[in-house]
DNA sequence: TGGATGTTCATGGGATTGCATGGGACTTAA
DNA sequence: TTAAGTCCCATGCAATCCCATGAACATCCA
């Protein structure tokens, strides 16, 4: 039961490199254990739908990938045009013996990420984000939450729980 | 299960000559070695039936064509006419020591070509356009996977049931 | 219990390699 | 001989490797 949890923030220095957070690259690790021993550790990248910024994940994102165009007939348009979306924006970053990878201009740009990156877990996959904006992702998230809540009608407080300890959860559920 | 993923964006020098991005480079040497061991490293490139670009693969892209045509009665009008169409315009191109290949004037003429080519990466196979063509293509992509995103989420379960039945949604966590 | 020791990680910088690219020389065919 | 195709080598930039540093945390032992 291997997910991407919780947010770290790391350093982008000047050659464009950056630490993936250990918890992360364990998952990873993993990932291609189960999958195709001997490929070196790698993670899928690309720019994020609609949002400023990017979707990363390991080998189980790939195959999700592979899924989804698995259905449609070989030869058709939409297929072509399906694969161009999702191949053709998909940068195969490399982890180095350190733990990093190297983000290409193109991708930084999409996120506008500058000195400081913060990586987001979200179950299967995880994101990247400059730490101001994501701050204020988390906020709007968590304010969609507490409407969700009403919608429900759970508007009654936990007693004990601690409300705080939702952050990362928080972020990750308000999603897509 | 190698992939050509990603783009990259090379020159095309006086002499008609690029260089085949390294990564790609890599998946069709492996595509070899994995088929018939000795045969020097060349592409099958044809014009795109309906675009400005060029398709080109490997090995694993002829096997695929020639399965699209296994699928067909043997001496059918459909079959030569396919085979026609998917063989005609093939041409074979030869990987020089420096990882470069030539693209004769006709295929540089289908998709444009002048002093800049775009590679594409598509899974099993990939396209050759010219970077401002692409960047037109690229855009239409990403509408259309923007509109048909619901779809993807009723259709990433049923497909393709791996065996142990988890959905490829599973697939992080299918190892404990 | 508290100080010392070790380990895991993030980070920085230098050295080295790989890769795209340009050009020259040699071969082959008209 | 010319033109086109092929091979080989030179170059410069960028990616990759390797090692050093230092902080945060865990472990051990007196």
């Amino acid at each position: 039961m291997d997910r991407f949890v919780s947010t770290f923030t790391n350093k982008l220095d000047a050659k464009g490199r950056v630490s993936i957070p250990a918890p992360f690259r364990a998952v990873l690790e993993r990932q291609i254990a189960h999958a195709s021993q001997g490929a070196s550790t790698s993670i899928y990248c690309y720019p994020a739908l609609d949002a400023p910024a990017l979707d990363a994940g390991g080998e189980s994102l790939a195959v999700t990938i592979d899924g989804l165009l698995a259905g449609l007939p070989d030869y058709s348009d939409e297929r072509d045009e399906l694969s161009v979306a999702l191949y053709g924006d998909v940068q195969l970053l490399a982890i180095d013996g350190d733990g990093r990878i190297i983000l290409p201009e193109s991708l930084r740009q999409h996120a506008g990420l500058q000195t400081h990156v913060t990586f987001v877990g979200l179950g299967q996959k995880f994101q990247i984000w400059t730490p101001e904006r994501f701050e204020e992702r988390r906020q709007r998230a968590r304010e969609k939450v507490r409407e969700t809540r009403k919608l429900f009608g759970l508007t009654q407080r936990p007693i004990n729980a601690a409300p705080g300890g939702a952050g990362p959860d928080d972020a990750a559920s308000g999603h897509e």
